[in-house]
DNA sequence: TATGATGTATCACTCAACGATATATCATGC
DNA sequence: GCATGATATATCGTTGAGTGATACATCATA
């Protein structure tokens, strides 16, 4: 053979930024500066996504139907700077196909003894 | 502010096929089809690392200083066009700081159980 | 001596990530 | 009324990782 067998194009077409934007929408709607405060929240400001990351990453979410907008959770009093977004259905597999991946990555980490003993 | 905290940079400056290779070198020394076989192996077939992305990817991890060109673990009877290669200290560090992460990731997958009950 | 598996390497293209930057609106205190 | 800083969305231009295609050398074998 002249390749391994040109199975390729797989390996988590996800970028780690847009994951940790799915990761954030996965519970409930959220608006743009929200994900980013999410993120900042759950990794203790371990990660930082910045404006131009985050903004152009949900706009290829956008392309690829992984998210769609809607409304706000809220409407009445509410900052109409805000624009919201949620999973689709697609998003939702993609997510969960993503993470599977992670979870096996993860394993692999333990098997190898990479870290002292996580738990 | 005008953007979050300009704290960024990190995320993870590793990519993916370049994580699976320093993790595939963790244990011991390897040559370059080696470490797509053994990939392979500990993904299930699942992952399939091409040539050109493991041969670039080498290339910049070489650069990087995350690992380093070595010795044939049994020199006699051993294929001359086999080049091999194994972690730098600072490879090392590299990796565990990225699996580190990745737990946390693991963890965050966990808590808003995207996966169904993974153990 | 041909064939297929093993093995390394480069080219060229695409696209994700991101720093820099711009701009609008909100809440607040003075 | 208005200045200020936080909140919020958006785009530009650059960099660099990932990868299909391709080339070619050497090994084992039949």
């Amino acid at each position: 053979m002249s390749d391994s067998k040109s199975s390729q194009e797989a390996l988590g077409s996800l970028g780690r930024p847009a994951f940790y934007i799915l990761l954030a929408l996965a519970d409930r709607e959220r608006h743009g500066y929200g994900i980013i405060l999410e993120i900042e929240s759950q990794t203790d400001g371990k990660v930082r996504i910045g404006t131009s990351t985050l903004y152009t990453s949900l706009q290829r979410l956008l392309k690829r139907g992984f998210i769609e907008d809607c409304q706000s959770p809220s409407p009445d009093r509410e900052d109409e700077r805000r624009r919201y977004y949620r999973l689709t259905p697609a998003g939702r597999r993609a997510l969960r196909l993503e993470a599977a991946q992670l979870e096996d990555l993860a394993r692999m980490v333990r098997d190898k003894r990479i870290l002292p003993e996580t738990a």
